[in-house]
DNA sequence: CGGTTATTCAAACGCTCGTTTGAAGGACCG
DNA sequence: CGGTCCTTCAAACGAGCGTTTGAATAACCG
């Protein structure tokens, strides 16, 4: 049975393996690093997650649980197709702002797909379908009825790598040659263009 | 003085370094991975390169070099800005399928955008100008003269965006829940729909 | 051909990694 | 209060890492 601090020590293991996770990806993250952050001795991960894999599993499980979270409490208040979209680009943007946990998740789905680890493998195939359907439904209000499944999926993706691009080159926008100006009225800029653009690549498709 | 065969080996440990930088990244990446691939002494990477970020440098540079090089050839040839842009895309869908020395390359850069190297970071602010301006040019064709060029810039990166997620989930496409079969005909029509909404959404910008 | 330099090689160094160990600490309950 | 189990802890293990070393080998040139 789990006693109170024990509880306490998971959340502070989860935490901050988050971050670490986030910032370096599985295989480069440490336990050390990890343990250093959330204040616990060493042996404690794997007491408690029984390894550095089961570690990540748990941190993928909590990552997806919050992101799904996010986007069916924002389809919740049902909008035009254009405010959809505006909000769902803006919420897949707001990593180059905040530094929260939110963006800590986004940030290791990120990572998985340079380099897939065999827990996410699994863990994808078996929990990714709400969260791309979340997307698919989106896109589908602006494309023709008569567009396949397949097309409408394809269109979910494309969605999404329009998005972050800019998220994971967060840090060269910033610098030189680009020397962007990575501020609210930036990100904001920038959500409606993306988000004009693929409104406008939509509506426009006549496969 | 380099002799003969020490320029073979440089050439058999870039080319080794190439791969196991692509499938790793930098930090994943180990010496002696590289050094079994290129059947190469260990220490030869120290001598030759000095260290394993020289390495890395050089496999950068070659990089870079490369693939300037293939746009900058397709470019010559002045088409359509539809033609032009169906054939960008195509070349940055081309690590779906072929797995050859271009699509490593193109991997180790999109290892760079979830933790760029001091390597990189420093490198690219030295040199992706041009290869930025590439891209950029091919999107001024479609956009209104009146677009800014911070503008064309960003249409350029969410250019790059819109092919770059289906190269970097390429595992997950063929895989469920997607079970896409990533063959010659569907990345050929995959190019074809990025290119037309591209085209679509940059022509119908009424910035 | 002989001496000099460039290159290769096997072995080792020092370090960090994930995991294991066995004892110490602390909460809970009869 | 005593016993049991859950939890924490410092220390160590073995393996892999990038790099260094110094000797052996191969190429070059006067």
């Amino acid at each position: 049975m789990a006693t109170r601090p024990s509880i306490l020590t998971r959340r502070r293991i989860l935490k901050a393996a988050s971050r670490v996770f986030a910032e370096h990806g599985f295989e480069g993250a440490s336990i050390r690093d990890i343990v250093t952050k959330a204040d616990v001795n060493q042996a404690a991960i794997n007491y408690h997650f029984g390894s550095k894999e089961g570690l990540y599993r748990a941190v993928l499980a909590m990552a997806l649980a919050a992101l799904t979270n996010a986007d069916a409490s924002s389809e919740a208040t049902s909008q035009t197709p254009e405010a959809e979209l505006r909000a769902f680009v803006r919420r897949q943007l707001r990593p180059l702002l905040a530094r929260d946990e939110q963006s800590d998740y986004l940030r290791i789905f990120n990572w998985e797909t340079v380099r897939p680890t065999p827990a996410f493998r699994k863990f994808v195939s078996q929990e990714a379908g709400p969260y791309l359907a979340s997307a698919t439904a989106l896109v589908r209000r602006f494309l023709p009825p008569r567009a396949t499944e397949q097309e409408a999926v394809l269109a979910g993706l494309w969605l999404l790598g329009q998005c972050s691009i800019f998220v994971r080159n967060r840090e060269q926008l910033a610098h030189r040659p680009l020397a962007f100006q990575v501020d609210q009225g930036f990100v904001d800029r920038l959500g409606d263009l993306i988000a004009r653009w693929a409104a406008a690549a939509l509506s426009a498709s006549k496969a």
